[in-house]
DNA sequence: TGTACATCAGTGAACGCGCGTTCACTGATGTAC
DNA sequence: TGTACATCAGTGAACGCGCGTTCACTGATGTAC
């Protein structure tokens, strides 16, 4: 936490800027993002962005990383907090952290993929979602193993367990499941 | 079509206006869309996309009403080459169909979800979703009725049913399904 | 303790750019008589 | 057939704006001696 009326520092003010990323892209949506805008929320002049992260696109890729990793620590936060420990409780576990992952942190989500706005060929944000998704590799391989897949190819199983979550996240952060214009 | 050589006019370039979106989201991405690019592929001066649509997200709005009921048109595509007819086969055939939709048009299936950028008041808008999710429920309705749910709640079915496949369509687009990076 | 120097996080002014919107207009088309 | 008029799709010039990036700089902090 930067000192009180001080502007932030160092690790401090990469957080700030990173924070100041989440609030716009909740406000005005990731289409609308502006460094400016972003800057102006830390209450740094707008060309310190530039000096983190590079530019708008090292920003965004940046925050899409730290959205990864939290994904990743949400759920493992879930599995931990699951029993028993078989590979189907698992992959629900999985599914439930990535859910509540896409709820509590719609900013991180979306940016996570708006791929055309990335630097895709980061080798951070390569490591972060290679960890992220060997999770999901792995345990529904563990589930094969116990016999729990009844003859399923994995792969499908994957994709389709993913869809389900990835769709779910969707479509409650664009509003089509809650709100006066909820179609259900 | 317009003549050849000729400036599109009337309906022409409306439609020419809105394959001009379909191209440039394609391209560029749905981020960084703009009336004046657009405007460029349809041959015609930048001011003109004003004179159809209003605004930018006049024509943004108008293009995911196309996305809409050409989604609808798919769904309704895969129903009638279905049988046997029963509710869940009906189901499936609109899972296809939603999926079919999105692979095939993803500059569409992209701006129709997101809502940010949409006159989401838009008349048009409503009617057009409302017409394509009552296919959803009802035939989740149907599959009730026939005991296909097995009890369970059809409000959850629904949801459940739609994030499959909107998951399925969205990941696919952007680009985790397949490709070098490809998680699976 | 004091002096000189190096580092570097962050500044602020400047740049050129493409954007969305506005608006008076043009010129082709259709209609009335 | 010819003339006068109305319509309106589309033009093009102009506007003000906020943008991302660059860059010489400042000034606080830390280190060497």
């Amino acid at each position: 936490m930067p000192q009180c009326g001080m502007p932030a520092h160092g690790n401090d003010l990469r957080q700030a800027l990173l924070d100041g990323v989440r609030d716009a892209v909740r406000e005005h949506g990731a289409s609308a993002l502006s460094l400016r805008d972003v800057a102006r929320r830390a209450g740094v002049s707008h060309a310190a962005p530039a000096h983190y992260f590079g530019s708008k696109s090292g920003l965004l890729t940046a925050f899409a990383v730290q959205g990864f990793s939290q994904t990743a620590a949400t759920v493992l936060e879930e599995i931990a907090r699951t029993a028993p420990n078989d590979g189907p409780s698992t992959l629900a576990a999985i599914g439930r952290g990535y859910v509540r992952f896409a709820i509590a942190s719609p900013s991180h989500f979306e940016v996570m993929f708006r791929v055309d706005a990335l630097d895709t060929a980061s080798p951070e944000l390569t490591q972060v979602t290679d960890a992220t998704y060997a999770l999901l590799g792995d345990t529904i391989r563990r589930c094969g193993q116990e016999g729990a897949l009844g003859g399923r190819d994995p792969a499908l199983v994957a994709i389709s367990a993913w869809s389900l979550v990835h769709g779910l996240g969707s479509l409650w952060i664009s509003g089509w499941l809650r709100g006066p214009r909820s179609v259900l």
